[in-house]
RNA sequence: GGGCAGAUGGCGGAAUGGCAGACGCGCUAGGCUUAGGACCUAGUUCCCGAUGAGGGAAUGCGGGUUCGAAUCCCGCUCUGCCCA
């Protein structure tokens, strides 16, 4: 690790062609309608303190391919900013006693000198700080617009409670139980929460998908789960004593002659009156200690499964049979109606719950076709197959039973086919300082109000305890919290709740399309000009989460007719975590490796290479830097060898010159047009950077082992004149500084990224020759070269001809010759 | 617990149905050198064989489809990510 400067001094360049690019201007860009646009995202990072290896490989991507599209003609907007609002800010000055916003601006401004020491080139002129007034005013402002078309809208919602520090602990505080701060076991709690309708666009986050063809399959996959949408039925089941129906969901209607009971959640309306009598008092001890019980664990499904008899029955509309009625931990209220029927013979939890109780279990679907063994666990059956047991059902398939029966429900009044989401609204309210507040004040005699645009934004006040205990910070800041009423004029409650920090991230790629404007959160003309991103990279732990509030916000923005988008990302690369002793980097685990470091004896362009090298995007990598002295090598040699080159151009005259060898030229000239067509390609097409790399390195070591043959000759030195400059353009996305020092020696004018890139003659680039693999019985025996692109035929005749393959068939008859051309001649026996 | 991925030499990886191990790291031998961690040359999946010719096995495990499977299908194991 004790590198120094010798080879070459990468510190002076790097600090140089920096000051070079900031100077020009080089990154920034304008609207131009004359030239084809491509917007280019990373995901903006959280200022935690410094830059880690999962940001420098995210944005070592980002910038190749940002380089390679602005050479390829493209008006490239490439900009970066900072989520800057969050909890570890007020976790920092709750420890440390540094105000949150000190913390997060010392954070971003060393975070940005590392930024520029990577030499990405963004647009700093377009940054954008969610911290800042200017840009969270603007969350307001989209939040006042929901809340006027009743998109926010509050309702009581479970927290995690810690009773020691009296305060509402995210889940990630509450891990294991116990509150972070004090290890008290944590409670629930019901309090008022705002919340955005995202369930209003549920349909359409689903039907969006088929605009992101160019998404990974796998994130579209979690996404619908993750939305959950499942057609299914309500059915009501009477319960004569009550006076009223149970409605249940079920996605599979089909089996209801097998349903044997009903389950309701504990905190089921009716739950309270099912258990009024004589045994009230005990049911209720259970029903309340349920609730209380951490919903965390009854959500994970892990939580043991318990429940209780109500002593009730209901009875089963379609069978007139009475099934008692239960309550039990395993059924949720916010899923379907909070109800079920349980068929244990054909659901998994039912099934364990019936056998744990002793109820009963009927069987009503069979395999289709019946198989002989199909039982699994004694008689348990979840697929779709065939009704039977079911009365006048008996004999349909699932699928007809289903869409029948619903049917029948709904002509007897007593249900109706249904579709339900899993997706539940978005719960934005956070009991914290360090957020954007959210603009309402509560009056006594108006109620609810919402804070008028021209008093916008409502700042997060600047003093403020920072304590940990007793409730968010903004309560205790009079100031803040004394309000006056919009409407009325008296004295009126701010709201304290600030926001969810992924609303800030949820339309902060709009911003960057006109980052100062004033009058709205972006200007239309700009955002119609840049939008959509037209790729967004990022982490594929965001893949569920951000992606879908991003994907919400930008169709409320376009119903609010501030954009005429429906996705906001049409093409999302999703990038492989980078991981140290088996999990992600991060200052609590201690496994962060310092890019400073790195830079610092290697240079930005090694760690870029190296890091680009060592993966292709999309794949995790587990940190390991035995590579980056590999990376650090190559820039050596490519800088000897364009030196070499460089000299023996200038010493053209010394002496006779010798015969100009072809065979050598040919070769090269081939490789370098081979070359430039496969590092366009994988950085174009499919991203494998590690490949494009792979390539440039192939590349190089030929230039090295022909350029003694070719330097004898001028019209050999011309050849490997122009390959030295096709090397630096190519390797100048992934190493910016050296090739552009590199450039500059060359004689050229201007910034090698400003250069278009190489073109390549397909002619040349195209092999000539095949070599055809010889096997029988798929055992590879022999090999021969022709031309490429001879009849099958031909390599059928030849591969039989050859004296080894005949010696090895012998007198065997040969069954069937598989030829496919240019590769392969398969002889089976 | 559920959802989604991944597993290939000593290591990172390449090969997307057609020559497994490109490229790089590491290692070994030799050269250069006062010396070297620099540079150059050669070698480097495992087993049998003699250091040869040659042969065999092998892409987490078990099965299947195919003339042919790292690649497609089914069942497992382990690891990671998300729900948290």
């Amino acid at each position: 690790m004790s590198k120094g400067h010798s080879e070459y001094d990468f510190f002076e360049i790097e600090k140089r062609w920096q000051k070079v690019w900031a100077d020009k201007r080089a990154f920034e860009v304008r609207e131009d309608p004359a030239k084809p646009k491509f917007y280019l995202l990373e995901m903006y990072p959280y200022p935690s303190g410094r830059i880690h290896m999962g940001h420098v490989r995210n944005y070592s991507i980002g910038d190749v391919i940002g380089r390679f599209k602005t050479m390829r003609g493209f008006n490239v907007l490439h900009p970066i900013g900072w989520d800057a609002l969050g909890m570890p800010a007020e976790n920092a000055a709750i420890k440390h006693s540094i105000h949150p916003q000190t913390w997060t601006l010392d954070n971003i401004a060393h975070m940005k000198a590392q930024l520029q020491r990577m030499g990405i080139a963004y647009d700093w002129s377009r940054e954008v700080n969610t911290c800042l007034p200017e840009y969270y005013k603007w969350n307001q402002w989209i939040f006042l617009r929901l809340f006027e078309r009743g998109l926010a809208y509050r309702k009581k919602s479970w927290v995690n409670w810690c009773p020691q520090c009296r305060t509402v602990l995210a889940n990630e505080q509450a891990a294991g139980g116990e509150c972070w701060r004090c290890a008290t076991p944590v409670e629930q709690k019901k309090m008022d929460h705002w919340f955005l309708k995202i369930t209003d666009y549920a349909e359409e986050l689903l039907t969006g998908h088929a605009q992101l063809r160019k998404w990974p399959e796998h994130v579209l996959l979690m996404q619908k789960n993750w939305i959950g949408k499942s057609r299914g039925a309500y059915v009501d089941f009477a319960v004569p004593e009550l006076g009223r129906p149970i409605r249940v969901f079920t996605t599979r209607i089909d089996t209801i002659f097998g349903a044997t009971f009903l389950v309701l959640s504990p905190e089921h309306p009716l739950s309270r009156d099912l258990i009024a009598g004589d045994k009230e008092a005990k049911l209720q001890e259970w029903v309340t200690k349920t609730v209380a019980e951490s919903r965390l664990r009854r959500d994970l499904g892990d939580a043991e499964k318990e429940g209780i008899d109500t002593g009730r029955t209901a009875i089963n509309p379609f069978t007139g049979e009475r099934i008692p009625i239960w309550i039990a931990n395993y059924v949720l209220m916010e899923y379907g109606t909070g109800a079920i029927m349980a068929v244990p013979a054909h659901d998994e939890r039912d099934f364990e719950f019936a056998q744990k109780y002793g109820l009963v279990i009927r069987e009503v679907i069979e395999p289709e076709p019946p198989a002989a063994d199909t039982g699994g666990d004694g008689g348990l059956f979840v697929d779709h197959g065939l009704v039977k047991n079911s009365g006048p059902w008996s004999g349909l398939r699932s699928e007809e039973a289903m869409e029948r029966m619903a049917a029948l429900a709904k002509d007897q009044g007593f249900g109706e086919a249904s579709t339900t989401f899993r997706l539940r609204d978005w719960g934005i309210s956070r009991q914290r300082y360090w957020g954007a507040p959210i603009p309402i004040i509560y009056c006594a005699k108006c109620g609810i109000q919402g804070v008028p645009d021209e008093d916008l934004p409502v700042r997060i006040p600047y003093n403020a305890e920072f304590t940990g205990e007793a409730g968010s910070p903004l309560e205790k800041v009079a100031e803040f919290v004394n309000a006056t009423c919009p409407k009325c004029g008296g004295k009126a409650r701010r709201e304290t709740d600030t926001m969810d920090t992924f609303v800030d991230s949820s339309w902060y790629f709009f911003r960057y399309a006109s980052p100062k404007e004033a009058m709205l959160p972006f200007a239309r003309a700009a955002a119609d000009y840049w939008m959509p991103v037209d790729l967004y990279i990022g982490g594929v732990e965001h893949a569920i989460l951000h992606l879908i509030y991003a994907r919400f916000f930008t169709k409320v923005l376009r119903d609010l007719g501030l954009t005429a988008l429906d996705e906001p990302f049409p093409h999302y690369l999703a990038q492989g975590m980078v991981t140290k002793d088996g999990s992600a980097m991060s200052k609590s685990r201690g496994n962060v490796v310092d890019p400073d470091e790195i830079i610092n004896t290697y240079g930005a362009d090694a760690l870029r290479l190296f890091i680009l090298f060592a993966a292709p995007p999309e794949k995790e990598f587990a940190w390991n830097e035995d590579g980056i002295e590999g990376a650090y090598r190559f820039i050596c040699r490519v800088r000897q060898t364009f030196e070499e080159i460089r000299e023996m151009s200038q010493e053209s005259a010394a002496g006779e010159d010798a015969a100009f060898d072809t065979d050598s030229a040919a070769r090269l000239r081939k490789k370098m047009h081979q070359t430039i067509k496969k590092v366009g390609e994988d950085i174009e097409k499919r991203f494998h950077l590690n490949t494009a790399i792979s390539s440039i390195m192939e590349f190089t070591n030929m230039l090295r082992r022909e350029k003694d043959v070719l330097k004898g000759s001028a019209e050999g030195r011309a050849l490997l004149r122009e390959a030295a400059a096709d090397l630096i353009l190519l390797l100048s996305p992934f190493t910016p500084h050296i090739c552009e020092e590199m450039w500059k020696a060359l004689g050229r004018d201007g910034l090698v990224f400003h250069a278009p890139w190489p073109a390549y003659d397909p002619g040349l680039a195209r092999e000539e020759k095949a070599t055809v693999v010889v096997e029988i019985n798929g055992k590879i025996r022999d090999k021969f070269e022709t031309d490429l692109g001879i009849p099958e035929d031909e390599m059928k005749a030849i591969a039989l001809g050859l004296p080894r393959i005949q010696e090895l068939i012998g007198a065997r008859p040969v069954r069937k010759v598989v030829c496919i051309q240019n590769k392969i001649v398969n002889i089976v026996l």
